[in-house]
RNA sequence: GCGCCCGUAGCUCAGCUGGAUAGAGCACCGGCCUUCGAAGCCGGGUGUCGUAGGUUCGAAUCCUACCGGGCGCACCA
């Protein structure tokens, strides 16, 4: 609906000032004050300068360009040269058919014209179990996915991971230890081992022979305390598959799994820094091979090859990004917790050394800040050394995944966050997913008593124009809004405008289902309420969905 | 010291590609279940939009400085 008006003002400014740019797509924005009517532009006023004229002139000239269209009913000029659109009732009421015939697919667009992107989230190492922080980045990741998914991109996600680095080594001595019945406290216990209880588990099993599955790898324990790569190896799978199944559990999961192993082995770490030498970006200083990431921004220069020989971790990584441009993603969004935030200049300054025509801003960095997790009135702190924290599967089984997911997800990403899990699971019902759930359940409810009253939903029945009343067309404009929230909540990254949007669908419904009533003789206002109440089921399904957060039929 | 993020009602937060009187929820008070689910609805008030300047016809929104909080600033990952 949004989008028609747009076009339409689009077309007519052209028109009238054929010299001037005209944005194809005009500041357009819905209206807070019903007298303002449907829709306001402030285009002319944006036009003053270029044009010369006062924004009430530009103003009516682009008015007496509207081409005549029956659902526009008015058109006024206010204030100071605000363009104001007073849409034909029958526009709105034809949103509800629109719902109703689009289904499952209401809100979905072809924005992104099957373009692949590729959405790299969580990318935990796997020394140990997933956290709050890593909770976050996997709600925030997969919400930002669906939303490329439902504005047509190829969407393609995928867990990137160290199995082979120093942190890795580290999980390797820690387990062996445990294999030898060691605890941390003891004499012999590897110095800034990883402490944690669960690697007792992780020890037995290696013991046992027992054989490990996560989605990307399998290993069968070797058994014998001494072989530490075997050790390695078995930790290393046995950790991923208890991440694999802690996000699948919270409804997540991956396309592809990318190895830092594989860069080296496959040869892609070499490969680029003989491409940043030849590209001439590189200089030899006090025994290292430096990057002039200076050049493109960054704060200093980085070292690449260390003096010993090895590689600093910032090589891979510009490896990693380079062959992520190299199979085809024009578009690559990095969802990851703000503490690394210090790596994104690098990062895209060794792409751009690399001269082989990757944007400046590719690729697209989406962070998250800390979440202080808090329990009994106290910050737990979250450490890994210690093996205290609370890990995602704990808010799962504690708050549930519906409840964790769009807590997660209902604020914006770079503002840090208190998760309180004794009021998440006291007030439970203070949540607002139950709010949305119940406007989505309570619908499902009205639909079964008509059921049972014998009062099947006819379309051709019912008759929209006489859904007068406040609460419907309140309800109505809030539903046609659906498509529009999706697009720009994709096109920001801003996930937090989605279970927003559901709270004022839910909100409207609620009073409108107190204000009127559905099961009633005359058919075809009854069947027109029906089929509002469908929509807005619809759309509460459809918006759930993008949250992966469940839509039930009774609580 | 340098860089990034945040600072909006008592609390938790929306709003931020500038727009017409700044919004929700929670908490607090008072109403509403013989009628489709009260996990709900209706009513009641709350703001130096961190501070000070600047740009603009117009600033919570953009710019600058400062204050406060968080996170980064390795030849660790």
């Amino acid at each position: 609906m949004k989008f028609l008006v747009q076009e339409l003002l689009a077309a007519a400014a052209a028109r009238a000032w054929p010299n001037i740019d005209i944005p194809s797509a005009p500041h357009i924005e819905r209206t807070r004050d019903a007298g303002h009517g449907d829709f306001a532009s402030n285009l002319a006023m944006t036009l003053t300068k270029q044009a010369r004229r006062n924004p009430r002139e530009i103003a009516q000239a682009i008015v007496d360009e509207l081409s005549d269209d029956e659902r526009i009913a008015r058109v006024e000029i206010a204030g100071p040269g605000f363009i104001n659109f007073f849409l034909a009732p029958a526009v709105f009421r034809a949103t509800i058919d629109e719902i109703l015939d689009s289904g499952d697919q209401y809100g979905r667009s072809h924005a992104g014209d099957g373009q692949k992107v590729l959405i790299e989230f969580v990318s935990a190492n796997p020394t140990g179990p997933l956290h709050v922080g890593h909770g976050r980045g996997a709600a925030v990741g997969d919400c930002l996915a669906r939303l490329y998914e439902a504005t047509g991109w190829d969407v393609t996600r995928e867990f990137y991971y160290n199995d082979a680095g120093v942190q890795i080594d580290n999980l390797a001595h820690s387990t062996q230890a445990r294999c030898r019945g060691l605890t941390p406290d003891d004499a012999g216990w590897p110095e800034a081992g990883y402490r944690g209880e669960y690697l007792v588990a992780v020890a037995q099993a290696y013991l046992a022979r027992e054989t490990v599955a996560a989605d990307d790898r399998e290993v069968t324990g070797a058994g014998d305390a001494e072989d530490l790569a075997a050790i390695r190896e078995f930790a290393v799978a046995w950790l991923r598959r208890e991440q694999d199944a802690d996000l699948r559990a919270f409804g997540v999961q991956f396309d592809v799994y990318s190895l830092e192993s594989a860069l080296y082995s496959e040869g892609r770490v070499a490969k680029t820094v003989d491409a940043l030498v030849a590209a001439g970006h590189t200089y030899e200083a006090e025994g290292a091979l430096w990057l002039r990431t200076t050049d493109y921004g960054d704060d200093k220069d980085r070292v690449m090859r260390k003096a010993d020989g090895g590689f600093t971790y910032f090589v891979p990584d510009v490896a990693y990004h380079r062959a992520k441009w190299e199979r085809g993603f024009a578009r690559a969004i990095n969802e990851q917790g703000a503490d690394h935030h210090g790596t994104i200049a690098r990062v895209r300054a060794g792409l751009q050394a690399l001269d082989i025509g990757i944007p400046q801003g590719w690729p697209d960095y989406v962070l998250h800040q800390m979440v202080t997790v808090m329990r009994g009135g106290e910050e737990v702190k979250l450490s890994k050394r210690a093996g205290s924290y609370i890990t995602l599967r704990d808010l799962i089984d504690e708050v549930g995944r519906d409840a964790t997911r769009f807590f997660l997800i209902a604020r914006k990403s770079d503002s840090q966050q208190t998760f309180d899990i004794d009021l998440a699971r006291s007030q439970s019902e203070e949540n607002p997913v139950y709010y949305i759930q119940y406007a989505h359940a309570r619908i499902c409810s009205v639909l079964r008593q008509l059921d049972e009253k014998h009062m099947p939903f006819e379309r051709m029945q019912a008759d929209y124009s006489r859904l007068e009343s406040e609460h419907e067309q309140r309800l109505i404009t809030v539903l046609s809004r659906f498509p529009e929230t999706v697009v720009t909540a994709a096109e920001d990254s801003a996930v937090q405008t989605v279970p927003h949007f559901l709270r004022e669908v839910a909100d409207a419904f609620h009073s409108y289902y107190n204000a009127q009533k559905f099961v009633i003789e005359d058919a075809s206002l009854r069947n027109a309420r029906i089929a509002l109440v469908m929509a807005t089921r619809q759309t509460l399904a459809n918006g759930l969905r993008l949250l992966g957060v469940s839509a039930p039929e009774q609580m």
